[in-house]
Formats: C-alpha cells, structure tokens, sequence
DNA sequence: ACAAATCATAAGAATGATTCTCATTATTAA
DNA sequence: TTAATAATGAGAATCATTCTTATGATTTGT
C-alpha cells in the first residue's frame, strides 16, 4: 500500500473524531473542512486499512459500516435512543475464544460483540419522560 | 398480524433450512419449490417476524442479513472458509449482561456475538492443502 | 354467509450503501 | 527522470433493501 495525502487524512480523521464513523461522514467531514476528495477513496482507504488491521470495522450496526482507530480488542454498545456507539472493556471475556475453541472444535481468529440498550443519559431521560 | 399463507411458507421455509438463509435464498429456495411469491413479501414478512419476537435477524455478517429460527439465546461462528454458520452455546457468557451494566451504568436489552474462523472440517482440509 | 373495513401481496420503481470502471494523476524504484 | 506501478476522482453500476400502488385475501360484525 502506497503513501497517498488521502490516505493520510483519511487516517487522521478517524483518530480526530471519537464517534466511530461512517465512510459518508468521514467524507463530509474532510469536505467540510475543504480537503479535495472523493467519496470512493474514503471506502477504498477504509476498507483498505481495515483489511491491513491498521483501523477496525464495525458491523452489525443498524445502517451503512462504522470505522474504529481504536484496534485494541473491546466491544461496542449502541445506544438505541441517540444511537451513539460506546466502546466496552473486553476484560469481562477472558478466555472465552479458548473454552468455545475445545467445546467446539473449531479454529477461532476473532470475534465481535455488540451491546444495544441506552446508555445513561438516554436512560435518565426516559424515566423522566416516562414519571412525568 | 393476520395470518397469510406466505407468511406460513415463509416461517416453515425458516424452520426447515438449518443454515441461516438470506432474505434471497429464501426467496429463491420457495421459487424452486414452485410456490407463488415475492421477494418483497419474504422481506417484509422475514423482518415483520423478527420484530415480533418471531424469528431472528443476524446482523454483522458480511453482506445480507441472516434470519434463524431459532430465537433461544445463542451466538454465532461463520467460517471464514466455506462460509457457513454454525450456532454458538451462549453457556460461556454466564452473567456478562449484568457485569457490564454495574461497569457501564448502561441498561442493556440484547447483544450479539459472531466468532469468525475455521469450522472443523475446513481448518483439517487447509491443514491438507498446507502439508501436502 | 355478506358487506365493509382492514390488512397483505406482487411487481417493479426507488433508495441507500458500497463497489467498480477507467481515464488521469501521484508515487516509487532503477 | 523516466518507466513502471499504484492511487485518485467522478460517475456508472451493483447489491441489498424498502417503498408504492393497484389488486386480492382476511377479518369482523351482523
């Protein structure tokens, strides 16, 4: 994979903004803020990386794919109400990829979790639109 | 919901094939079958199904989504080989909900788990192709 | 069983997300 | 610096899914 200045800022903006975006955001983002490129390279480059391990993609979230900088082993939990994506510790699976590796007999490379519910502030505001 | 007979055809299909189908495949396994309906339909019917609790949609593999019969607690392995799916016991997860909602003050509905790697028989088969 | 109201379907159009194509431009290596 | 290779931009194409609307099926009350 060649040096390239999209690439560059592709890359930079997903480790600018911490809200696990969209291919479509990250595009209007650096056209917001008046870089010259096109929405096909952002995929490209996203897809690209993604594939090379240097960022993570997130799926099984409800519409288009997110992209993570953070490429560290977590989790991620949706919050159904303002739909923001939160990371989530993997400390609480230890081990887990080796006990279903012997139960199943199967070779496990990775795994994704995905939590949905509400996250506090969405869950705060729901009792009070509920007891009010 | 009121009944129909292509929303019967299209559940028993679900209940027959163990392989956790796309709305497509589903389509095209009751064309085969000679009976009389429309993609529209089975999507409509396979996501209606889903939403009541009926069925289940998987997200997060790659490209369409998946939808199993089988609505009892369970994760997911696609082998990154042959592409099937095959059912994960949920039996290693064990209280996981409850300690990420202490850790995170989230409320937590669901969440979703798929393992990617080798089912058994493709990692014996690559382990063949690699030795031979 | 009948009529009226409601709901579901078929078929194709429309949409949204993503990938492809290919002519042009940038990057790399000798 | 030049040839070879790789990446980009822009729009077309594709894929999965949802929407639209006219028609047909199902339900409900009598």
């Amino acid at each position: 994979m060649n040096y390239s200045y999209q690439k560059e800022i592709i890359y930079e903006t997903l480790k600018t903004l911490k809200n696990h975006p969209t291919a479509e955001y990250v595009y209007h983002y650096l056209k917001y803020k008046n870089y010259k490129i096109s929405l096909a390279t952002v995929y490209r480059n996203l897809n690209k990386m993604a594939a090379l391990g240097k960022i993570k993609k997130i799926g099984g979230i409800n519409g288009s794919a997110r992209y993570d900088y953070n490429i560290n082993k977590h989790y991620h939990f949706e919050c159904q109400s303002c739909g923001k994506i939160f990371d989530i510790s993997s400390e609480f699976t230890l081990g887990l990829t080796e006990q279903i590796q012997n139960a199943t007999g199967f070779k496990i490379y990775s795994h994704d979790m995905i939590f949905y519910g509400l996250c506090a502030e969405c869950r705060d505001n729901n009792y009070k639109t509920i007891t009010l």
